[in-house]
DNA sequence: TTTCCATTTGACCACTCGGTCAACATCCTG
DNA sequence: CAGGATGTTGACCGAGTGGTCAAATGGAAA
């Protein structure tokens, strides 16, 4: 056997010991020390194994970060089905997807900072980044359906655009501007402007009807 | 004499031709190629002129970077400061800070890019980057005072947070999301929805009142 | 003309990267 | 036990990087 199988679409945790170590490893070390420090080297000294077993399993780097970039892109969508499901009117589902939003990305800040870097570079895992971002697009359109007019300024696309900016920002460029930006405190007070930025908007959609 | 002088603060052209010649190198390389492209050795080509040159002058592919940056934030902010100008009451000069900002980012889309990789990878030009950012910032706090309150979730951090977000944002997930997104047409219902926004908060700021 | 020094060059160095591969280890099966 | 398949190693390679520096250039002053 060789190199783990991929499957355009779905994520599996590969079943192999190693090929699993080395993911874990890869995805620890984007954690702790940024994109720029996965390396194959780095990745497998981590996981306690020679260079050879990445382009073993993986066929190369890229494809290793790709991997990745997937289990995160998992964990999201898993994030996002939760928030979608579930009944209440628009504004209490919209309410509840911020949230879940949130949430998810408090415990996942590296993720937004991965695929802002991709976006912001135009990086190579661009093409992968872009598939996933617009299912996501697909599940906002399906929401706001009813709500906002289907093309112009007030469309979906817009509002998930400004909706998506309004709360991963907080948390690339938060840390920048205030030293305490991801603390408790700080991030509950963001949570309560989203919320109201949210409400806001609403009320501006219902009015302009 | 030697190596480009650096005074903290503001920026200034190079008085001295090769120096410029460089400068402008490395910017359209920026520009047509990405971050990745900017090396010494190929800013030296595009520039016509021995690699040795960019350390001579420059010191380091680091500082070179540095200066780059500093020449767009020095036409960010007289872009900000024309904005910031006039009168009117704060409706009518958020609305202005607003064009202007995309007027800005429409022909700087490259600009927008940078200071979202800098953050996102935590790159070696934060520091640069973050100083100039809280510079922006103190001028929207500044704008918005009386409007919003001091502290707490409707706070100008927070609002500027969110207004940057929404601007910038439009120019670096756009093109990923909508085929045509820097295109005029598309460009021009983004900038309605900008200041759709805009309006949405301060209406809401003002019934909140 | 001679001298001097800022300027300019590009070969060179040390380093890191992704990726290859022959050799070696391990394990399962006949 | 034998032997082939599977898994594992790390030395090695070529490419590309930032940075150095002795040597060449050239213009201005004496």
């Amino acid at each position: 056997m060789e190199s783990v199988e991929v499957e355009s679409g779905s994520f599996e945790e590969p079943t192999n010991e190693r090929a699993r170590a080395l993911l874990d490893a890869a995805e620890e070390l984007l954690e702790e020390l940024g994109m720029e420090a996965l390396t194959a080297r780095a990745v497998a000294e981590r996981a306690g194994v020679a260079k050879g077993l990445v382009f073993y399993y993986f066929g190369s780097t890229h494809e290793l970060f790709e991997r990745v970039l997937e289990r995160y892109y998992a964990r999201h969508k898993a994030s996002l089905a939760e928030a979608f499901a579930g009944e209440g009117d628009h504004r209490e589902r919209l309410h509840r997807v911020v949230d879940e939003y949130l949430d998810f990305m408090e415990e996942n800040v590296t993720y937004a900072r991965i695929v802002q870097h991709q976006i912001a570079s135009e990086g190579p895992h661009l093409p992968l980044v872009r598939r996933h971002l617009r299912e996501v697009l697909e599940l906002t359109r399906e929401m706001l359906r009813g709500i906002t007019p289907s093309r112009g300024p007030r469309s979906a696309e817009h509002f998930h655009v400004s909706l998506s900016a309004v709360v991963i920002n907080y948390f690339t460029y938060g840390p920048v501007l205030l030293d305490d930006a991801l603390e408790d405190r700080p991030l509950g007070e963001r949570r309560a402007h989203v919320h109201w930025v949210v409400d806001s908007w609403l009320d501006g959609l219902e009015r302009h009807r």
